[in-house]
DNA sequence: TCGCTCGATAAAATTTCTTTATGGACGTAA
DNA sequence: TTACGTCCATAAAGAAATTTTATCGAGCGA
């Protein structure tokens, strides 16, 4: 026989009210359940707990002294385990997020209003990264879920995918290319390029592109920032290859955005440690992107 | 679905073990026993607390935050029930004890020495009374058991017999009533009688059994402590009357002693309320009385 | 690819718990 | 004093839960 946390709130209770059938009725359970419960419990503890007499029920000595330590010990246990109820009702937590820096700028912030708005105290502890870098993060578990670009590296990464990020051109408006609903890559080959640096998704996709088509990516300019190269497309500089989440593109409407041809698009996804469950927060982060995604 | 400490405590052994097929072992339970305990906890919960994977089991932060306060919690716990346990293992306890000054000077040291053979950490808290405020202290719940003579007068104090405390006439060993075996009350009262007090149980069963032969009482002087009396006796100034257990005889071995005729005696015995139980520590220095009365 | 380890699952067996019904002790009121 | 009400204990039946046995499927390493 064994101490039970249902025999000790049952005790608990008994010992409060003073009496087996007023606790039966608070607990909701009939009086010679609680009649067999603290008999176990006595029987497990070794002592009588309670003296019961026709006027009423009295602890004793040794009833009172574990009344008095239990009340605090099982409110503390209560405690620990509504914190943990909070977790998963999303009413605490934080999710360690490494996101590109692009979907950080466009599709993150109004995620995270969406998820302020359903669960207020929930918080994102966030940092922009590079894909590799965050799969990197990820697996290390620096981070609970990372923003990424392209099918992660190895099996222990899992992806969800999220959105289609085409590559925009961007290009000053009067330029000759800018008639054109799309724009080939061959024609994009003959003209000076403005890219971000070759570690990024970016890069990546076109490079694949160029190669599968006999051509030579050579950039005329590389930045880090986007709004760098937004700039430099602005000046007439050449025409700068960007991703649709880069921010920077909604404040320069001058400027013309087209799609290339053949379309090249980086699949955005979120990734995570396989076999590892996503925590109610990160899980309430991915129910927002998904929404911020469809609206 | 209920959380309960068997859950807990398996949820603790496999988080800490990282693994159910050990957890299970050292539980003395098979595998499928933890692998529903945790479902249950973990549906009481509302989240996973623990990440199963082939190679072993990984808590979720979740997991690793309960583990970490569980962990002091359970700990607490266990060792309030150990404590508990101690009282009914009688390696821990006090009793409180009012008992007759005569009890107390003669049969308690053997007992309590006894008792701290057995068990060396148990307390006795003693006060000296006279039966009637022993009963008072009793029915207070000032003390957890009395030592006292009588049956005790209401419903609510419980006696239950120690020993019969023989009143005897103490006489200087030349005193001419000391070659009878027992002395008649009827001679005892042409004597001058040295006594005890009369609110004392001594006075109560001397006076009774003197009025039942329609004699008076009369003592020639009174006093609170026996050895006062022995001292007078031994001076010549009468015939002392005291009970057995006056410790004071041993050490005057010039004095006769004599039972009375017909032979009174008072009953000793240990009173306490009817309907509370016994302590574990008042249950062992019952036994330990017990036990010096049959020696 | 085979064999191993690990946890999940299903069904059966067992244990435990709860309820229903009733009893006994005590106190109160007629 | 007797009838009645309250309160806890007890027993038996029923319900619920836990545990075990047996087996499966996934991943890892040789």
């Amino acid at each position: 026989m064994d101490v039970t946390l249902k025999g000790l709130r049952a005790f608990l209770a008994i010992a409060r009210h003073r009496s087996f059938t007023r606790a039966a009725g608070l607990l909701h359970v009939t009086q010679p359940a609680l009649t067999v419960q603290i008999r176990q419990l006595e029987v497990a503890l070794g002592l009588r707990l309670l003296d019961r007499t026709p006027q009423g029920v009295e602890p004793t000595a040794a009833g009172l002294e574990l009344a008095r330590v239990l009340e605090v010990q099982l409110r503390d246990l209560d405690h620990t385990l509504e914190n943990v109820r909070d977790l998963a009702a999303r009413r605490r937590g934080t999710v360690r997020l490494a996101a590109l820096p692009s979907v950080a700028s466009s599709l993150l912030p109004s995620a995270m209003l969406r998820m302020r708005e359903r669960h207020p105290e929930l918080r994102v502890q966030l940092q922009e990264a590079v894909t590799g870098r965050i799969h990197d993060m990820v697996r290390a578990e620096m981070v609970d879920i990372g923003i990424a670009s392209g099918p992660p590296p190895g099996p222990d990464l899992a992806r969800e995918p999220l959105f289609q990020d085409h590559l925009l051109a961007i290009l000053p408006a009067d330029h000759p290319l800018a008639s054109r609903r799309r724009i080939p890559l061959e024609a994009l080959a003959r003209e000076s390029l403005l890219l971000l640096e070759s570690n990024t998704s970016v890069w990546r996709v076109l490079d694949d592109a160029f190669a599968a088509k006999g051509l030579r990516l050579t950039p005329f300019q590389q930045a880090v920032h986007t709004s760098t190269l937004v700039g430099m497309a602005q000046a007439g500089l050449g025409i700068a290859l960007l991703p649709s989440t880069a921010v920077e593109l909604r404040i320069a409407p001058e400027l013309a955005r087209r799609r290339l041809q053949p379309d090249l698009a980086r699949e955005i996804v979120v990734v995570h440690r396989t076999g590892r469950s996503l925590s109610p927060a990160a899980a309430a982060l991915i129910d927002a992107l998904r929404e911020s995604v469809a609206a």
